[in-house]
DNA sequence: TACCAGTACATAGTAGCGCTGAGTAGTGAT
DNA sequence: ATCACTACTCAGCGCTACTATGTACTGGTA
């Protein structure tokens, strides 16, 4: 990863997954992997799977241990109420700072 | 300021402060006072003047001290080439995350 | 049989950035 | 003499993403 988008990350890497998560249970490795198709193509595995311990410590999401057809059983994770709530409130904090860049970046101060 | 806030604002800062000083040289007080215009209420002073530090000591800007008429001296910070160049491949990483947002957003996945 | 690639998760240690809280110093007004 | 405003500095902290490594199960292949 750039230096830059790694610092850019911090903060924004959560709602992305949390927003994937929305309707859409999924696990740690399918996570993965659809962030490496979106174009995070350098995301390591580790830092996902930290992800996920600290938002289900946080109780955002809730947890179910599935068997899988290949490997090790998968858990999977799913947004629950607060998890929502807490989503709405990332959306509200990112418009806010996407629209004083976008103001900064079309014409400045 | 709020936790999300303060974590999405690890390295879009540095690109708001460089934003800002393209063709438009300042110093810390007044920085510090310009953020606070545009919303960011509680940026810490402390967060600023370290901020200038580092990307003084990258070599992005270039500074010159001047007298102020109330208080201490001012350093003037001024963005250099180098400071130009880093600020492009911030807004091209800007514009990838905002993209990825946008589509997270409005529909999903 | 032995090995490797793919699937799936976990974790200790590190780096970097913004915040907290405190301090120094100069000017002008009450 | 005190306070408010201007202006900069710095040590220590918390949080997040990265690095690097390890565990474990399945299936293919040499």
């Amino acid at each position: 990863m750039g230096k830059q988008m790694t610092e850019m990350l911090k903060g924004t890497l959560e709602g992305i997954v949390l927003a994937f998560l929305t309707g859409n249970p999924a696990y740690g490795y399918e996570i993965t992997t659809w962030l490496r198709s979106q174009g995070f193509n350098e995301i390591a595995e580790g830092t996902v799977y930290a992800l996920l311990v600290r938002i289900e410590k946080n109780g955002l999401v809730d947890v179910e241990k599935r068997p899988s057809e290949k490997g090790p059983p998968r858990k999977v994770y799913s947004l629950n109420t607060d998890g929502e709530k807490y989503l709405e409130e990332f959306w509200t904090t990112w418009g806010f700072l996407a629209d004083r860049l976008e103001n900064l970046r079309t014409e400045g101060k």
